[in-house]
DNA sequence: CCTAGGAGTTGACGCAGCGGAAACCGCAAG
DNA sequence: CTTGCGGTTTCCGCTGCGTCAACTCCTAGG
């Protein structure tokens, strides 16, 4: 059985240029060539193709994959350093990433101190919070989880309240000051922000995506939620919103 | 006053060659060139390489500096873009790391099934652990931070004690399947798990970098920390002191 | 028999940002 | 006169192909 370059195109989804590169750096040639010049692939080339395409996806260099394949290095050698490579390039990136948004940050204020989104630092926002609002809606609709909540949050004295709520407090000036110096949703920093977050609600119940999301937008629509964030910062309800969202579509699903 | 091409190298950093690119593509054109066909290069044009070197630092290419210095376009959205790029690529570049981690430990455990890191899933490791052999040493050594710590676990109940040590020990069996799967320890997933286990720490005292250090040791070195790490996976007790220190440089320094 | 069209071929350029080599020029000191 | 320094231009190389361009071969249709 022998396919053309068209179908071997057609059934691995590389084009057929690229097939000639793969044979013009001698890291795929056709089993043979036929007297008018045509490539010819057998069902070895296509098990050799799909390796090669393998590699590729894990962002190895067309190079190292033709050393693995004519088993000139260990495959699994090969990927460490790769690993490391990667790692070290990400890390490059993420150092980048944040002086960039500090750059930002400093030539934004530079330029308009006057509307510059404001943080305050409240002590502690949610005194005398009134939770008992909440029970009713919570208890209908999500029973088994209200339930949970409430054994746990029955096992606390009255001091790991205080100091929950004051981490929660310290939490959502952290998210303020990630919101004042641009920083978006989507930046790693922020998204271990909203990790922490995550982690403390999940003292009470685990959320799924869906759900977590939903809490989110809780925070915008609820008056009480709504009015605690906005006396940290103006905006800040959408932006831990977003960044709920974001985290949940990344970590949770 | 006037730079020779080799003064400017010399005063900036970099090459003639790179100047001379700068040139070619119209970035950064000698004030003057001399009827030898050298090039001559003024203060404004220094300065304006300044700029072009602080934007290449942050990543931008030739061709958005240009755009950003001849004022085409503004340097703020023009770095907002830039910062998102950045981030969806470290993005990606987490995610391929991700998936050739996983990658090598499936080849790992079809290799070597026979030798490969076993992990035990105890249900408690610490019911039971003799907290008070270290408060001897642990009240010498760090008086304010014992109080501070024996204030927290004072507000403690028993259930919420209970609670925590499944916590840790959940937490080790992660760090486990990261040291299984052949994860280094500057990963950054891997350092968001050393994250909530400084968070955890956190809860009764706040290590500086050096003290975490130690900490990490300790569990090395100190033999009923070391049995329960044992206990859950050869070699984990260094595979976290490792992953310790290199959070602490690299979030606590 | 001529022609259009499809599938194939080999070149070659382009991209980003230079590094490095080759080949040459002008000037000053030994 | 030679050597050496500092300058010049020009061109190849790197990565992984995309994208023409110009040709060839084969088949079906008028």
């Amino acid at each position: 059985m022998a396919w053309s370059i068209a179908d071997v195109a057609r059934l691995s989804g590389v084009t057929s240029r690229t097939l000639r590169h793969y044979d013009e750096i001698g890291l795929l040639p056709p089993a043979w060539i036929g007297s008018n010049g045509h490539r010819y692939y057998e069902e070895a080339d296509l098990l050799r193709l799909q390796q090669i395409l393998l590699m590729r996806e894990l962002g190895l260099g067309l190079r190292e994959i033709a050393a693995v394949l004519d088993s000139q290095v260990d495959q699994v050698a090969m990927l460490r350093e790769h690993h490391r490579r990667l790692l070290v390039e990400q890390n490059r990136l993420a150092t980048l990433a944040r002086t960039v948004s500090r750059t930002i940050a400093e030539l934004e204020k530079g330029k308009d101190e006057g509307d510059m989104t404001k943080i305050n630092r409240p002590e502690n926002l949610f005194e005398g919070f009134d939770a008992s609002r909440y029970e009713a809606e919570a208890r209908e609709r999500w029973p088994h989880e209200y339930e949970q909540s409430r054994q746990f949050t029955d096992t606390l004295t009255a001091q790991d309240q205080e100091r929950m709520q004051r981490e929660t407090t310290a939490q959502m000036v952290r998210m303020a000051e990630f919101m004042a110096a641009g920083t978006p949703v989507s930046d790693p920093a922020v998204l271990t922000e909203v990790d922490a977050h995550y982690r403390g609600i999940c003292q009470f119940w685990t959320p799924n995506a869906a759900a977590y999301k939903g809490l989110g937008q809780t925070y915008v629509d609820d008056p009480q939620f709504r009015s605690a964030y906005d006396k940290v910062a103006a905006g800040l309800a959408e932006y831990q919103r977003d960044a709920m969202a974001v985290y949940a579509d990344a970590r949770l699903s």
